[in-house]
DNA sequence: AACGGTCATTGGAGCGTTCAAATCAGTCTT
DNA sequence: AAGACTGATTTGAACGCTCCAATGACCGTT
């Protein structure tokens, strides 16, 4: 059987094309009696819209772009994953689908971006992974493509849309934590500092170290590249100082795990002789029953997807048309959406 | 500035429409003067062929859907993941995109087919987690919508490509390289039977026990539900039998990461006191030093797309291009393409 | 009865592309 | 030298939809 169309509907239900049409996209143009006719009509002959025809017409083809990461070391990829996951259920809710790319780095990030755009004309793209001085923004936002990050604008102007979860909230938790349970003797073990997310987890723990009036000695503030094997060497070294910490606070799953590991094999029960916590519960921290800090991925998701509406809804004409009738000046630019700032959640396990 | 059309650039080539489309399409039918001509004004012009439109007049979009699932327990999960990371990477290589949808089951599924299909018109979706009377490949083969599997079609009349690996060979892969260090007494820790992808993980192991002249006790098969929890309680019945095994395959991670945990629990070292091997090679495996087996995903997702590729080049909707160059003898409707099964691969780490 | 005004509906045009058929020049055949 | 054939290119139409301007029908007001 051949598919329906607009026509056929119409046809059947003895009006015209573009009372179908409006029947579809704008109900309160269209008479009572007469929609529920149309209404029937589609139905009965099972008609959907077609998607390229309505695409090329509308400039508007409701797919939002999104990277998949190269699989990194592993433990924290999940999150992304996850992410992912909840993006594409809160973007089929919203009659939105999520379309995926891969690249190496930013760079090849923005030739993707044009590809997309020009290729297959996205509506909008969800960027993960935000840093400073970031060219993907910049590229994106000089072009007026609609955008969001799920990560905020770290340090530079933050002219777009951003949601973020608030990491010094997470580790300022986790420490609360550790000193409600009676630890004084609480280390951090983080990313050297300039990375924007590491520096954010620091200052949580700093914040309530000073204020808890914690004893922070030398060395109980490590700053080490992501991954298990620098996690636990610096554990190691903060467990050989003269006076080791009771408890230690990392800025990822992989450095606790490390730490974790460092634990065990010198017969320390984690939790019970040295408490760890980690960040962005990752299924192995579930696993081997570590505490952790839990990003409430669902929530970004959903908070993405319901900012990226109001921009692409603010900022309808995309790309003046040839025929010399650029949009309605509209007055000002309207400002970025007002960012999103979620909290994170401690999920206590038996490490601590 | 507006976007370049087929349009502006023949003006800008001083050609026709249509030969710089087909400068795109079917460079052979244009002279080799006039293609390096409007090659210039291409890339001169910065043109790129608006995606919406084509798909609107050759009814194929480039398009593959693809299910990503939601989160599930945990450990196993990451598989999926990077089999979508693999797929996307290798269908940006071949000029086609991963599209994302959810759903909750099988029936759920077959209506997102509906939609996409006839909303969105797809070319193709890639499958995974077949099982025995799968409706949705029915569905999918009834409406003659090109598909693949990743995951054989269980047991049914595979009448449609698919990719698998062969997880027999890979329990048998563990078994015989646990022999190898000497066990003879190797229990299999398993999901209930009935699940194809779990009998045929134990049938690798039951194979090398019967070849190579086991030990098998009562009490060496378990076949639980999927977890850790479940999988650690297997593990201690095992353990407490009279003749306890020395080595346990698993037929995932997770029930051999819930061995793994009884294991070190009871003070014995994983490999060195009693060997365990699991399946998929998560992440957490990598980080506890878990032996796994590891699927070739990436080889996979290659596979999925070569396969996709003939079965859309032999199912035309349309009738073949215009360029006579048109492959297949035309005789009939062909055969399903030729089935791929691949062979996982034992990542020995410390635990056996 | 003629007038503006709102509501419901319609037909034509066009989005950018490819398909099918037509054109036109040059070459080979008889 | 006229016809048939090949190769390179062009023209008109169509894909299914929405935008835009225009048409009637119906209303209350003069």
């Amino acid at each position: 059987m051949a598919r329906a169309t607009l026509e056929s509907v119409a046809r059947h239900a003895a009006v015209s094309r573009q009372t179908v049409s409006n029947a579809l996209n704008a109900p309160h143009l269209v008479h009572p009696d007469t929609l529920t006719r149309v209404r029937a009509a589609i139905s009965e002959l099972n008609y959907r819209p077609h998607h390229a025809a309505r695409t090329l017409r509308t400039r508007r083809s409701q797919l939002v772009g999104a990277r998949i990461e190269p699989w990194r070391d592993g433990v924290n990829g999940a999150v992304l994953d996850r992410f992912l996951q909840s993006l594409t259920a809160r973007a089929q809710a919203r009659g939105q689908r999520i379309l995926l790319f891969t690249a190496e780095d930013d760079e090849q990030e923005c030739a993707h971006y044009e590809d997309l755009l020009s290729g297959l004309d996205l509506d909008a793209f969800v960027l993960h992974g935000t840093h400073a001085d970031d060219r993907r923004t910049a590229w994106l936002a000089q072009r007026r493509v609609p955008f969001v990050t799920f990560g905020r604008p770290w340090g530079s102007t933050g002219t777009h849309g951003w949601v973020d979860v608030d990491g010094a909230e997470g580790t300022r938790a986790a420490t609360r934590h550790l000193v409600a349970a009676g630890h004084r003797r609480i280390a951090f073990l983080g990313w050297p500092e300039g990375s924007e997310v590491g520096d954010d987890r620091r200052s949580g723990w700093a914040d309530l170290a000073l204020a808890a009036g914690l004893e922070v000695r030398p060395g109980y503030d490590a700053g080490v590249a992501d991954g298990l094997g620098t996690g636990r060497a610096a554990a190691a070294a903060m467990l050989d100082l003269e006076v080791p910490p009771t408890a230690i606070v990392c800025a990822s799953d992989s450095l606790a795990l490390g730490a974790w590991t460092e634990l065990t094999a010198r017969g320390l029960r984690p939790g019970a002789d040295v408490a760890v916590v980690g960040f962005d519960d990752s299924t192995t921290a579930a696993v081997v029953g570590l505490s952790s800090v839990a990003q409430p991925l669902d929530d970004a998701a959903a908070a993405c997807l319901r900012m990226l509406h109001d921009v692409l809804e603010t900022d309808r004409p995309r790309g003046g048309r040839a025929d010399g009738t650029d949009g309605p000046p509209e007055g000002g630019r309207p400002g970025p959406p007002d960012p999103v700032l979620l909290s994170p959640q401690l999920v206590v396990r038996a490490s601590g």
